[in-house]
DNA sequence: TTGTATGCGTTATCAT
DNA sequence: ATGATAACGCATACAA
């Protein structure tokens, strides 16, 4: 099965030759077997000093790079874990992947990352490629997803992690915090406040837990209080600056009488956005209305009047949701569910209602 | 080389069974040799309809999921690219990634991604492992790397583009735009307003081209005026909101006299800190002077007076990132260099320098 | 169009 | 401690 004149050249691409030295090159120029050579770079524990010492450097010389598909196939390990998060555009996943990936770094493991689009369906699809991709963890956003999904990985026993959400009734492992709570405490504070008129800018709920608990607390409360948050005082719209600032200003447009003294946001962006055409229109914030945002992001301490908000700890989040996965692939024992801990933070941009 | 009593279990990891359905258990439910099953699920074209659909339905009843490191040993194609950026905190590049991500799913590859935390050094080691784990592209920002990294990739024909920078004079492929040339511009657009004392506040500049040649343009431009950049008047510091405030305060704190009248930062963060600091010292801008960032970001044009800035495409970047490396690796012709269009936008946070 | 046989580079199992 | 050798699951050149 030799090519007439030699060694058959790799060219399944059209590209030029990648670096034919494979481990039983090194084993050669060693003078060992290949097993031996193997266990010299693995496991050198295993073998006697001087065999470690001759087959490292004659790795070394040879430029020696292990291919990773060859040892994932012979291991049944890959050293690779995936996360799916709805978009890196949200500056706020974008962290908690970085503290994912810093963390996985430090621990050997490689991150493919995938986006969902805040959809369930596309994050559905898109764990599949990452599974048949060979990660050996996921991490998620949310606790909202498809069945099949969890099908999916508990039939293949991988290992997963839902981050951003802590709902101890979810049977799944999770990192995360109460986000309904977390609306509620927010309430709970402008209630305190003085405020009696609500509105809220919410996420769009739909395949959103996050989103939709937020809104749920906002509205618990607000009902145990015997306060109605009425339809036109809610809107739902994509995260973002721009839809932030379109929804305040349709709330608090054209009606003079009646407004709301206190406007939460489901996120910092829509908050921002809020704070920004609130000075557009000239509203006082927070003496003739308060705004808050949630997820504490950068800017939310540096913008005037400063963004009383919710602060999550994402790259956390990220870095315990590492720890989680890779545990669970080298069988230490994990605590299946984490919550951490928001905090309230009061700025500028909320204070007493106006009387 | 059965174990006795039958098939021998996956347990490499103390977890449960993953799917030890393969790709021989697909073909011998469709009555078919693997050889077949291999070709209808992958090259649909290449066997009878019949055969397809006995087949693809024999692997959907089984739940067949294929595997990924066989496959690529096999094929010797991992359809994985990866990409090194700084790191994904800067939302900056988290859209890029976003935008590299979102094409290569379409295109049918997955993403793998690493930071390098700025650090040519590390962005080295990072590249080293993608290698290792057989990505068969690469992306990386700027083009301030170790010749090694280059070696690497050239020593095993795997492509790679830099983005965020073009330099004609540069021989690597590379998507992005003349940082000095746009640093440049946005000078003669504040001397063509009268400014005539400036200051920087630049990002860090080692091992980081885009930061250094944004200075260097900034320099230049004056230099040709006879203006010299006194050191006094230049900060290097990390990009950051808070950091641009202390960067601003301490360039205009205590000197009543001299003030410079335009302060260019090095990106939109830096920007801010500097427009925050500005409002709380009470200086008008851009009454009292100007500020300019670069980049725009998404709250450039949000924050009052709204910042003046270089607009990059972000997203585009990827996009094209991903564009190119699918294209080489799929033996397609492909620009080796690509530049892309950036774009002063000009707000409130400039103007006429006060006299 | 379909089947057969081999090889991909490494790890792991068994001897020695 | 080290060596021989069989998997690992799939793709592909070749034969039919």
């Amino acid at each position: 099965m030799e090519t007439a004149g030699g060694r058959k050249r790799f060219r399944g691409t059209g590209l030029s030759g990648e670096s034919p030295v494979k481990l039983s090159d090194v084993a050669a120029l060693a003078g060992v077997s290949a097993a031996t050579a193997s266990r010299a770079l693995n496991t050198p524990g295993k073998v006697s000093d001087a065999m470690r010492d001759k087959v490292r450097a004659a790795a070394a010389t040879l430029g020696y790079v292990p291919d990773a598909a060859a040892r994932a196939l012979a291991s049944r390990r890959s050293r690779t874990i995936g996360a799916v998060v709805p978009t890196l555009d949200n500056p706020i996943f974008a962290a908690g992947v970085q503290g994912l990936e810093t963390r996985l770094e430090a621990l050997g493991y490689a991150l493919v990352v995938a986006s969902s689009d805040y959809r369930a369906e596309k994050e559905l699809r898109q764990t599949t490629t990452l599974v048949e991709r060979g990660v050996e963890g996921l991490m998620f956003v949310g606790i909202a997803h498809r069945p099949s999904l969890y099908r999916l990985l508990e039939t293949r026993g991988i290992p997963y992690v839902s981050t951003w959400s802590f709902d101890p009734s979810d049977p799944h492992p999770g990192i995360g915090f109460d986000n309904f709570e977390a609306a509620s405490r927010m309430t709970d504070y402008l209630l305190g406040l003085g405020h009696r008129r609500f509105a809220m800018i919410a996420g769009i709920t739909r395949d959103n837990d996050r989103a939709a608990a937020r809104l749920a607390g906002v509205r618990h409360v607000l009902a145990a209080r015997g306060i109605v948050l009425e339809s036109r005082n809610v809107i739902e719209t994509p995260y973002g600056v721009t839809e932030g600032r379109d929804a305040f200003h349709t709330l608090l447009g054209g009606r003079p009488d009646g407004r709301p003294t206190a406007v939460i946001c489901g996120n910092d962006l829509q908050a921002f956005g809020a704070l920004f055409e609130a000075a557009a229109m000239g509203l006082d914030v927070p003496g003739a209305l308060s705004i808050t945002g949630f997820d504490d992001s950068v800017m939310s301490g540096h913008i005037p009047p400063g963004l009383t908000t919710m602060h999550v700890p994402t790259a956390e989040m990220g870095q315990l949701a590492a720890d989680y996965l890779v545990n669970c692939i080298e069988g230490r024992p994990v605590r299946a569910k984490t919550r951490v801990e928001v905090r309230l933070v009061v700025r500028g941009s909320s204070g007493p209602a106006p009387r």
